[in-house]
DNA sequence: CGAGACTTTGACCGTAGTCAATTTATGTGG
DNA sequence: CCACATAAATTGACTACGGTCAAAGTCTCG
């Protein structure tokens, strides 16, 4: 137990996350803050691929091959390394491991998400899928307080990751708001009838996509 | 050898890929013809996330399983069985599968520029870098000639892909060809100066990526 | 209190979407 | 090999969603 704490990492906001001690990947734990997974081109736009979140595996890449995606924090951040959670956690070990690799591919399945919504969503539509996602993860992980979370991103980060321009994820912020679909103030965000939202964002747990395409392979 | 030409599987273009033989996941490997991942929403939007090629190894999942996407044939389809592959080659078995795996970790990085691609590209971006990216790929199993090469796919399928509609996609294929950026005629395409389009695109191999974030880095 | 980051708003623009009609392949049966 | 049916590509007219630019307002935090 004292290993696990003496493995904690911390990070400052902002930092870029990358491995300098050996040439091999880490494998860590969030256990506080946000970070995400992104890419600038070379004119200076930013795509953002991930959020991750508290309770997220991550994989820490050493900067020789860093890859076509970079991995930094949006806050303050506390990480464990893989490794010592399983360490401590000996009777549990097999558990913990595979924990971590259900996870692995639960992100997997949220990058065709993200997709599909950069790819097929209207801003509107964005937005909310978004959001709800982030709800679904964080209620997960007991983040959610009465259909409220705290979101530490910038309305800048919001536009890079859904492909959309700071402005405009503005806009249409203040049209959610005012709709009543969603509560807004102080970096706390309230999704308010989140089943009637996810239709209207054509959100689908991934079990239900799973459903709907049996259905239609019989149909 | 007779092994191998046994294990060819056949499908016609339109064909939903799903094993339904066990419950299991099968790994396949393109001979000829072309697929792509996607997913359909409830209200018929449709995004395309990925092009399997000749040479590409593919995993067609049990129907139980069939996860958030969707392997569709887009043409006539020639698979062989992953395991037979190996079993053919058995004094080169480790080299294929370290092939498979390699290829498979390619895929996932392209998966990244896809979605740089609908995220923070224009149209006349997106079109260009997909036909580059299209290019490389072919090129490296041998299926360019002289700067040109076949090109299966609707315009709608393209639409599918790049998060646009399909009148778009036509008229910014017109204007490529018009300023003499591309050839297109006959389902085939021809990229004129495709060092000049790839600037113009945005579009980087993978290691000139890394070469980048680690200049960055240090400056 | 002041500096800088973040949010908000307005005016205007332009890229891309929609709808609808026409033209051009592609392919099939006679 | 031709006639027809269907899918795919193309074009025009118009719309609208989202981008850009610029300024003003808020919020943080040292």
């Amino acid at each position: 137990v004292r290993a696990f704490w003496r493995s904690v990492e911390r990070y400052p906001a902002g930092a870029n996350l990358f491995n300098d001690r050996s040439a091999g990947m880490k494998q860590a734990i969030i256990l506080s803050g946000w970070a995400c997974e992104m890419r600038i081109l070379p004119d200076g736009r930013r795509q953002i691929f991930s959020f991750c979140l508290p309770g997220d595996p991550i994989e820490i890449h050493p900067m020789s091959n860093l890859g076509a995606r970079g991995l930094v924090a949006l806050t303050r951040l506390e990480l464990v390394d893989a490794q010592s959670v399983a360490v401590a956690n000996l009777e549990a070990r097999e558990a913990v491991m595979g924990a971590i690799a259900e996870a692995r591919q639960r992100k997997e399945d949220r990058l065709f998400d993200h997709m599909v919504r950069i790819g097929r969503l209207t801003a509107r539509e964005r937005v909310l899928h978004l959001l709800i996602e982030l709800y679904d993860r964080l209620d997960a992980v007991g983040l959610v307080r009465n259909d409220g979370f705290r979101l530490p991103l910038t309305q800048e980060v919001v536009a890079d990751a859904l492909g959309l321009s700071i402005v405009h994820i503005n806009r249409t912020l203040q049209q959610l708001r005012q709709d009543g679909s969603i509560g807004l103030k102080g970096g706390s965000v309230t999704l308010n009838n989140i089943g009637r939202l996810a239709t209207l964002a054509c959100y689908q747990p991934a079990r239900q996509i799973v459903d709907e395409r049996l259905r239609d392979l019989v149909a």
